[in-house]
DNA sequence: TGTATTCCTACTTCATTAGTAGTATATACA
DNA sequence: TGTATATACTACTAATGAAGTAGGAATACA
């Protein structure tokens, strides 16, 4: 069980925004070059959160991207969903029709309650960029790799 | 984030070797056609829970696998351990040299806690096989599907 | 010896991830 | 109004891993 880059690049983008929240749209290029990302690839990535409600944008020249919410609003759990997907460790768990044994099944109770751990874990660990963008600010690299 | 098949078939091989502790080795294509498992994909999934130390095998005719430790001392976090392989949510969680701004990185530390606290639940949710598998014998269906 | 079983290795197929590419569309600004 | 600068949209490609198939070798029982 890994992230997938789009999480972590999803995740590295968000907090350049967050980082230049207030001063108007932030350009693809300039997130790309600095967190060494493809701009083609950074692009759709930011359609996913663009649709999710996370940015809007604003097209043309001088135009980029801003976060929609104030940063301290913004989860981390929130972004997570939005690019890597729910957290399902079998069908069955979120779909009983997956499997005819499901009704009786016991492993299924074990699996929902690990499926539920893992969700409220990460609930649990929503930190607000303010406050990662805020360290990072502090940090002389101003690094937040991911 | 799904769990993989490996996961699951596995797990599901290792209950039907708990529910037939002690009454010497049970054959994989038993196994194969109670769960409904391919028998030659099994073989390779029972590769991986011998050499992790889960099961011990015996070849030949009347041959099978049997459970290496008695079923309560068997835990779901270690079995996933096995088939999943660790919870590892970026490379540089793990190994900092993987990321040249790791020293100094923010989310790093973040997704340490995040990683930590997914792996303590595992470790909390982990129940022996004992329980599961009685649970599922006094079930009608006797059913584990995973 | 014959049959049943695990063991080992290689191959195939499919889906997903990661990334590239080209073009259309919108906007600022000279 | 023309041009440079952005995002928007769609399609394609390459690499990877998951899932499964296949064949035969090694082993042990009867």
């Amino acid at each position: 069980m890994k992230l997938s880059t789009r999480t972590r690049y999803g995740f590295r983008a968000i907090m350049e925004l967050a980082e230049d929240y207030g001063h108007g749209p932030l350009q693809l290029n300039v997130i790309a070059k600095r967190q060494d990302i493809s701009l083609k690839y950074l692009e759709q990535l930011m359609a996913v959160l663009k649709s999710a409600g996370f940015v809007r944008s604003v097209r043309g020249a001088k135009g980029g991207y801003i976060l929609a919410k104030a940063p301290n609003q913004i989860k981390l759990s929130d972004i997570f969903n939005a690019l890597e997907g729910p957290i399902v460790t079998v069908e069955c768990v979120g779909d009983k029709s997956q499997c005819s044994r499901a009704v009786d099944c016991v492993t299924r109770e074990l699996w929902m309650q690990v499926q539920d751990a893992i969700e409220k874990v990460l609930e649990l660990m929503t930190l607000h960029l303010q406050e990662l963008a805020d360290k990072a600010q502090k940090s002389k690299m101003s690094s937040y790799q991911i």
